[in-house]
DNA sequence: TCTAATCAATAGCAATTTAATATAGATTAA
DNA sequence: TTAATCTATATTAAATTGCTATTGATTAGA
């Protein structure tokens, strides 16, 4: 599964605010600087981040944006389910019309289970863990 | 994670091999014809199954395809692995050119952790347990 | 009150990838 | 000999990804 950019940009977005955020809200425009992403499209992540409710921002001259809860408190995995988007289980494995399993079909039950445990690891770190040790 | 068509109908391929490889090779017509997907199609994921030695083929009149070992010994990860294609790790999360962790950046490892605990499950049921049970 | 610095929202676009189709041919049982 | 099959590669259409552009709202500070 290769990592898409969203995902990528996303944690180095978090990671970056995270270690930033000691002069209050951190401006896009360094970020975007620091990490080398486009600064536009930086701020559709920001807006993502938002929604979720990961990140809050103030507007305005000397505004900028900061972790909207302690770093702890905020997975990796919290981080992929947002980024990665594409809807984990739109399409079955199976031919809907034929399949009589429905939601017991072994296929899908078996992925689902992968998934988990996926997840389950990505869980276990934080953005205060990787912003201790990442790219210093 | 949404499944892409090359693993769902890798894997309905290779179960529809599976129940129906009592009178000798299955023609990929008959496939088509049953699972619903392309011939064309069908034929190229069967060409890459084969180069990763999943699956055998007769030519000519008559002939058709078949699993090239028991069913028991096929895996769904082994599946995955092939079909997913997208390299596990082209892209590092982190900016290579600053990141001075390298091949021990936290991101990184967790991710690899999460990817192998994705394929253990994966890896606990084989063709010969789908087909017993998916799709009847 | 201005204004420059910032965030906000959405539209548009180019490159890539995915999914599928098309074409031409090789093999072989009957 | 031939029809049924597999083989290989080229082409195309649709979807997605990654990014850029445009316009606008907000507000700290001069």
């Amino acid at each position: 599964m290769k990592v898409n950019t969203r995902c990528r940009y996303g944690m180095r977005l978090l990671i970056d605010l995270a270690n930033n955020a000691k002069e209050g809200p951190v401006p896009v425009g360094d970020i975007s600087k620091r990490q080398n992403i486009s600064l536009k499209y930086l701020e559709q992540l920001i807006h993502l981040l938002k929604k979720a409710r990961i990140i809050d921002s103030v507007r305005g001259a000397r505004g900028g944006h900061r972790l909207a809860k302690n770093s702890n408190d905020i997975y990796f995995g919290d981080i992929i389910r947002l980024m990665e988007g594409r809807g984990d289980f739109e399409e079955c494995f199976c031919r809907k019309e034929i399949c009589k399993m429905q939601d017991y079909c072994p296929l899908n039950l078996a992925w689902q289970k992968a998934l988990d445990a996926f997840y389950h690891e990505l869980d276990k770190v934080s953005i205060a863990d990787l912003s201790k040790k990442c790219c210093k």
